[in-house]
RNA sequence: GGAGCCAUCGCCAAGUUGGUAAGGCCGUAGAUUGCAAAUCUGCUAUUCACCAGUUCGAGUCUGGUUGGCUCCUCCA
């Protein structure tokens, strides 16, 4: 397996820290809203990361947080009137409906910020005691970036000049204008605070991920070099949320806190960012009222994770006929009993999977072996063997990629209830008998008005099949 | 001001350590079909934004130009 390493940009190989096993830590959502496109991609992305590891035999640990304390969920709070656990149980279970509809693995660990406030509080103590980390007179507590002499290893770029036109707001108080908050003290009554040896107040945002990790998986490593394989997220986090997670835990715990470090790709709607200013924001539920999640799926993991994603209508309904078919094929195998992949068949995908998850040449064999399954069926449709092996490679498919699960006749007809079924399969029957009597003018316009009602129809050797359009 | 990414057929998009351009959509010609649809077959980039260099050889390396984009502030 080759995995590209953003920190040291390049595509490693991955050797994991302890044999046949992979511990992944992704950053998950801070939970006042729904999730949107980019929160699935990302979701996505590591999700087919997990699924490879695990095709390969790893024994793969996956770990999501919710960030479920932070001003915007305050503000929410204050603004709603309801409390902080009723809003973030209310975005969680919402979050993890959407990704279960595309598809995505439950991850293993899904910890909540405000369930590791000890671990958070004891880490920022350690920081206190070192004298790494500083309390102000607000009752904040920063971390001193310039006690780390590795700060700037991850995103390589924090500059040596302090007088640049850096956006970071200068708080007096601050040693260093980098150095950023481990802890924030409540402000006013409203506030929502938790109370500490240091102050009372809440976590930053960055301290939540690295207490995660600690408590979470540092005993699974003992005193390695690494606390976890893989660290994941988006693009966007690598600065200056991921250097800050990794210095804090180099200086509490005296080991680096990722072996390897993944980002994901950032989303656009027809070529604009995402984003609430540009009113453009595309949250996942709305996507799914309109897109089958498994299609919405199929078409998010069509491109490379890392490379940026444009979203549009066009480019869905392409990768939507790449489905088509292959539950049109699926269709042709069925029933059958599945036996065991086609061995060249797994391999050159499993082998493209491994190279950074190049998920492109992975569909492309993919559409290879569909259109040598159909030449094959076309003339011989019944072929028991090859039947038995599409359908084993399709299900290996699904399980690698999550795509190609459904029962095929169903699939081409989600969204139609049982008494348009029957008027279509009555419609078709009378068009049947319109044909053997060779009454072609009756039987056109009985597709027409299949056709009008959405129905695409396709005469086979199995009989007359239908298709919602 | 600083750090970094990208530019391949009408559209989406691969391209390993440099060796002579995957795949899909669309289009088109044919097989099949009562006609369609579905399926199959053929055709569809002497060329990889531009310029220069290294090399026997560059989409792939180096330098420059142009054009997009991201991060440095909450953000997947």
């Amino acid at each position: 397996m080759q995995i590209y390493d953003s920190v040291k940009k390049q595509k490693l190989p991955f050797e994991p820290i302890r044999p046949r096993k992979a511990s992944i830590y992704v950053c998950g959502p801070t939970v006042y809203d729904d999730a949107h496109l980019g929160h699935a991609r990302s979701s996505l992305s590591f999700d087919l990361l997990a699924r490879t590891l695990k095709a390969l035999r790893y024994e793969v640990t996956m770990g999501k947080n919710f960030t479920d304390i932070d001003d915007k969920i305050i503000k929410k709070v204050q603004e709603t009137g309801k409390n902080l656990e009723e809003i973030t149980t209310y975005y969680i279970n919402r979050y993890q409906e959407d990704m279960r509809a595309l598809g995505v693995t439950d991850a293993d660990i899904e910890p909540k910020a405000t369930e590791s406030l000890e671990a958070m509080e004891s880490m920022i103590q350690g920081l206190i005691d070192k004298d790494i980390a500083y309390v102000v007179s607000s009752g904040d507590v920063y971390f001193d970036t310039s006690k780390d002499s590795n700060y700037g290893a991850i995103s390589h770029q924090v500059g040596k000049d302090e007088d640049n036109q850096s956006r970071v707001e200068h708080t007096s108080e601050k040693r260093n204008p980098k150095d950023f908050a481990l802890w924030k003290a409540c402000h006013g009554d409203n506030d929502i605070c938790f109370d500490t040896k240091f102050s009372k107040g809440r976590p930053g945002w960055h301290i939540e991920c690295s207490a995660m990790i600690e408590k979470h998986f540092s005993h699974t490593h003992g005193n390695d070099e690494y606390s976890i394989d893989i660290h994941g997220g988006g693009a966007d986090l690598l600065f200056p949320h991921h250097e800050n997670e990794a210095a804090q835990s180099r200086c509490a715990t005296g080991h680096e806190l990722a072996k390897y470090w993944m980002h994901n790709g950032f989303v656009n709607i027809d070529g604009e960012k995402m984003s609430k200013s540009l009113g453009n924001s595309f949250f996942v539920k709305d996507a799914l009222k309109i897109y089958d999640g498994e299609i919405l799926r199929n078409y998010l993991i069509s491109v490379h994770y890392r490379n940026d994603f444009n979203f549009n209508e066009e480019d869905l309904l392409n990768s939507k006929k790449r489905l088509d078919k292959l539950y049109r094929l699926k269709k042709r195998v069925t029933p059958t009993k599945a036996s065991k992949p086609n061995i060249k068949f797994h391999k050159a995908i499993m082998e493209a999977m491994s190279d950074d998850l190049n998920i492109s040449k992975a569909l492309a064999i993919i559409e290879e072996m569909i259109s040598e399954a159909n030449d094959k069926f076309d003339e011989n449709p019944k072929d028991k063997g090859l039947k038995k092996e599409t359908l084993a490679n399709i299900e290996f498919i699904d399980e690698l990629l999550g795509f190609g699960g459904k029962e095929p006749f169903s699939y081409f007809q989600i969204g139609i209830d049982e008494s348009t079924k029957n008027k279509i399969e009555s419609l078709i029957e009378a068009r049947n008998i319109a044909k053997k009597e060779k009454d072609y003018a009756k039987s056109d316009t009985i597709r027409d008005e299949l056709s009008a009602m959405g129905i695409a129809i396709m005469d086979t050797s199995a009989g007359t099949l239908w298709e919602k359009m």
